[in-house]
DNA sequence: CCCTTGAGGATTGTTGAACAACATCCTAGC
DNA sequence: GCTAGGATGTTGTTCAACAATCCTCAAGGG
C-alpha cells in the first residue's frame, strides 16, 4: 500500500467523474460518500482537494464540492493554452529524443487501431494520447503535468458530446498528417497544421455546447 | 471572514516561505505549528495541501511537508515553460486588449522606479510583474495561474541568489527594450530577444546554483 | 570492524464525534 | 406578493485517540 487511503479515494472519484456517472454540475456530500466508501469525513475531503487540484471538481465556500461544469469560456480556453503548449512541443521535436518521437507515432497508430475495431471510447483515449505526446516533446514535466490536466478537464467537457465517432473520426487523418510532416522534418508547416486542427477541434465542441444549452 | 481557516494559514506560510524565514528542505511539523499557529493539525494539513498545490512545499507520504528544494534541473524545466508561455504571450500581442499591453508597459517602468530607489526586492517582484503582463497578453486564465504558479516556484530559486542588484539590474534595460519592441508591432523581434533573454537569466541561475552547491 | 536486525520513539495517517458557522428553504406576518 | 426570521441540513473546524509508518540507535553476528 504505497498510496494513502485519499489518494485511493480520489482515484476512485476520479473514475466515476470520468465515466460519466457522476455527471457535471453534481454535488459530491461528504456525509454520503463517505458511508458509501468507508472513509471518514476528513479523509474524504482530502481525496476533494486532490480531485480540486485537477480541476475535475470545483469547492465553493460553505457549500461543499461540485463536479466541475464547463463552459464554452472554459473550453476556449483550454485550447488555447493547448496550442501554446502543443506547438512549443513541435517546435522542440527537432531536438526531442528519439523515444519521445516514437510516442508520437505510436499515439497514431494505436488510434487508428481503436477506430478500425469501432472502439470510439478507445480513439478518444489514443486521440489524448497523440496530443499528450505532442505536447511531451518538450522533454518537460511541467509542461506534461499541464498537459495532463488540461486534458483531464477537457474530458469534462467530451461528456457533452453527442457523438464520440462524428466527433473523433474527421481527425484521424489530420493526426496522421502531422506525424507525417513531423517524421519528415517540416516543423512549421506541422505547427500550422496543427494550429488550424486545434481551431476546428474547438469550434467543433463549441457549437455542440451551444446547441445543446437550448 | 470569505476566507477559510486553511486558506488563512496558507497565506502565513506562505509569506514565511517567501521571505525565506522557513529556508527550503526545512520539515513543518504538523504539531509544533498547529501549536504556533491555533489551528488544528487536520486544518494545518488542509493548508499544506494548498501549499502544496503551489509547489511551494512538497509532500511526502508517512514524513510530512518540506519547504521545496529546487535543483538546476527545476530552473532549467521552469524557463523551458516560461519560454513557451511568455512567447505565446508576445505572439498573441497584436490582438491583445489594449488594458493588457499597458499592464506590460506599467510593469517595466514600476521595475526602473524601484531600481532608483535602490529598493531591489521591489524590482524582483516588478520584473516577476513583467513577465506575468507578457504572458497575461494570451488573456487566458489557465495561462495565468500556470505563471503564478511558476513564478512562486521561481522565488524559491532567488533566495539562492546572494545579490538580487547584480541578478536584477542587467535586465531592466532588457525589460524595457521588450516593451519598445512591442510598441512598435515587432513582435517577431520582441520574440527572439525574450527568447535569449531567458537563456540568459536561467544560466545565470543555474550557474550560481551549481557554485553555491560547493 | 562492518553490516544486518530489531526495539523504541517520534511523526504522520485516519477515524469518529462534537460543535460552530453558514446556506437554503419554509413559514408567519405584514 | 414580499420581507423577516426561524428550522433544518450541510459544511467548517476542533479534539482526542489509535494505527501505520519511518528514523534512530544500539545489540548481535559475521
Amino acid at each position: 500500500m504505497t498510496r494513502s487511503t485519499a489518494q485511493r479515494v480520489a482515484a476512485v472519484l476520479r473514475e466515476r467523474v470520468e465515466r460519466g456517472d457522476l455527471p457535471p454540475g453534481s454535488q459530491l456530500s461528504e456525509e454520503a460518500l463517505g458511508l458509501d466508501l468507508g472513509v471518514s469525513r476528513n479523509t474524504l475531503r482530502e481525496a476533494f482537494r486532490l480531485l480540486a487540484h485537477e480541476s475535475l471538481v470545483e469547492h465553493r465556500l460553505n457549500r461543499g464540492v461540485f463536479v466541475r461544469v464547463l463552459g464554452p469560456d472554459d473550453v476556449i480556453d483550454i485550447y488555447r493554452v493547448r496550442g501554446a503548449l502543443e506547438s512549443a512541443g513541435v517546435r522542440a521535436a527537432a531536438l526531442a529524443p528519439p523515444a519521445l518521437r516514437e510516442a508520437v507515432t505510436t499515439a497514431v497508430t494505436e488510434a487508428e487501431w481503436a477506430a478500425d475495431d469501432g472502439d470510439w471510447p478507445a480513439v478518444a483515449t489514443a486521440d489524448l494520447a497523440f496530443h499528450r505526446a505532442l505536447a511531451g516533446l518538450s522533454a518537460s514535466p511541467r509542461v506534461d503535468a499541464a498537459m495532463d490536466r488540461l486534458l483531464a478537464e477537457l474530458r469534462l467537457a467530451f461528456h457533452t458530446m453527442p457523438s464520440p465517432r462524428r466527433f473523433h473520426e474527421p481527425f484521424l487523418v489530420r493526426n496522421r498528417a502531422i506525424e507525417q510532416l513531423l517524421a519528415k522534418g517540416e516543423y512549421a508547416r506541422a505547427e500550422t497544421e496543427l494550429t488550424t486542427y486545434l481551431d476546428d477541434a474547438r469550434q467543433l465542441i463549441v457549437d455542440t455546447m451551444r446547441e445543446e444549452r437550448r
